[in-house]
DNA sequence: TCTGGGGTCCTCACACCA
DNA sequence: TCTGTGGTGTGAGGACCC
């Protein structure tokens, strides 16, 4: 579901020379929508906008409801007032994981090197399937007409050197297309594009590098490393620089590691009661604890976020002595940053819980129990009943916890954490805590 | 025109230590 | 003993991606 809008004037055909370009990007077109139109075929043709209702966003539309301006990550109500007569459908994100893994597996018969970079979209090296199966274009096309016979949703595919250029090619390839950019064509292909297209150039960096004259990838790539440096720091400028020149080592790697596991809600409306906040909290602390035991993880860090309705995103995070996989740990430890944040007296839009600093449960070791949090959570007086019983009560009462769901289903238990604590009157006026 | 939710990576500031 | 310096870890925030 890329976000990026191409240049309008890229060519579409940069020669049929298939030596280098061993490495396909498979994207899925309008993935939400289509899945959608696949289970609903009375509606294709009409403008199709997946998203929720209030406060929300697109999700995807379909290219119907494009041509009417409606794109995604666009507010909903927006998208309504430029298109009144689209259907809109509720995200239905288990049906999108399903399709999503099947396609994935349909990539997997081609060759074991996929890396999935996320619902809709993957990258193949078929170099080692060549002899097997055809060229990277003749792979190209088996991939997109199996994912057509077996899912009825259309997907493009770019072919190219390297990932950058395979997924710039897959973007220029939509929709239901296929773009080869054969390696010796790499930089013209490139150098014809605006420099919002490059990975890693959203709207902040666009203008930074716009204030120093760069408008296109040709005078990123050939304005000095250090000016581009100046403009956009010195990791991001050196990498742009090499992306410019079609530069790209990364090997296309599966089995990615997952560095976090966080769940984050906005309430329907801004919320000044503290007890409602920390009683989303205690929701997703439970959600992102669940996660981390089925992934068979533990986390050393956990981060809040919260948005203020000003829409001033602040977040805090503490590290553990010991690494937990626990529900009742994490919300604990977020609500104790929570205490410390400075809302200034504004109400709450959003509020996040992050789990980070991952490792593996089986190989972390673990301290002994210990009763209470080992940051200073507050004692069994001001957090509730049931927050001193042992940690590894606590923890093998979720474990259970996650047996029963994985039986009857989320809703069939609650949170394994304690209840919340009521607000202190002074708590959304608190002087605890700073704004950065 | 009012801005979701799930992530990753980078920069900067600061504390601590050698 | 004091001061400077560089490495490292942590925390906060920003930007970006899908």
């Amino acid at each position: 579901m890329s976000r990026a809008r191409p240049a309008l004037d890229v060519a579409r055909d940069w020669g049929s020379e298939e030596g280098g370009a061993h490495v396909l990007h498979v994207d899925m077109d309008a993935f939400f929508a289509s899945v959608e139109l696949a289970r609903r075929p009375h509606l294709r043709g009409r403008p199709v906008i997946v998203g929720g209702k209030e406060r929300s966003v697109v999700l995807a539309a379909t290219y119907e409801a494009r041509a009417f301006g409606v794109h995604s990550a666009m507010p909903m109500a927006r998208a309504m007032r430029m298109c009144p007569h689209a259907v809109v459908i509720p995200p239905d994100h288990r049906a999108y994981r399903e399709v999503s893994t099947s396609v994935m597996e349909i990539l997997g018969e081609i060759t074991p090197l996929v890396e999935q970079i996320s619902v809709d979209e993957a990258f193949l090296d078929v170099s080692g399937a060549r002899r097997r199966l055809g060229s990277p274009t003749v792979i190209a096309e088996r991939i997109r007409s199996r994912v057509l016979a077996e899912h009825q949703i259309t997907c493009s595919v770019g072919v190219a050197a390297n990932k950058f250029v395979a997924k710039l090619a897959s973007t220029y390839a939509k929709p239901d297309g296929l773009l080869l950019v054969p390696r010796a064509a790499t930089v013209d292909f490139l150098h014809a594009l605006p420099v919002e297209s490059l990975w890693g150039v959203g709207e902040q960096t666009q203008a930074a590098l716009a204030r120093w004259g760069l408008r296109t990838v040709a005078e990123l790539a050939h304005a000095d490393v250090a000016t581009v440096q100046r403009a956009v720091g010195r990791a991001a400028g050196a990498h742009l620089h090499d992306l410019a020149w079609g530069r790209d080592p990364r090997p296309v790697s599966p089995g990615r590691v997952e560095k976090s596991i966080g769940a984050e809600s906005t309430f329907g409306r801004d919320q000044h009661d503290l007890t409602v906040v920390q009683e989303r909290m205690r929701g997703l602390a439970d959600e992102c604890a669940s996660r981390l035991r089925t992934q068979r993880l533990v986390a050393r860090t956990v981060s809040l976020k919260v948005r203020t309705s000003d829409f001033k995103t602040l977040t805090r995070s503490r590290t553990l002595t010991s690494p937990t996989d626990g529900g009742r740990e994490i919300y604990l430890l977020a609500r104790e940053l929570l205490a410390g944040v400075d809302l200034r007296g504004l109400p709450v839009r959003l509020v996040g819980v992050r789990a980070e600093g991952l490792s593996d449960a089986g190989s972390t070791p673990v301290q002994p129990a210990f009763d209470g949090l080992d940051v200073g959570a507050g004692t069994s007086e001001d957090t509730g009943e049931g927050e001193s019983a042992p940690r590894e009560a606590v923890l093998a009462a979720e474990h259970a916890m996650d047996h029963v769901r994985e039986r009857f289903g989320r809703a069939a238990i609650g949170p394994g954490v304690p209840p919340v604590r009521r607000a202190a009157p002074s708590t959304t006026h608190g002087a605890r805590g700073h704004l950065s």
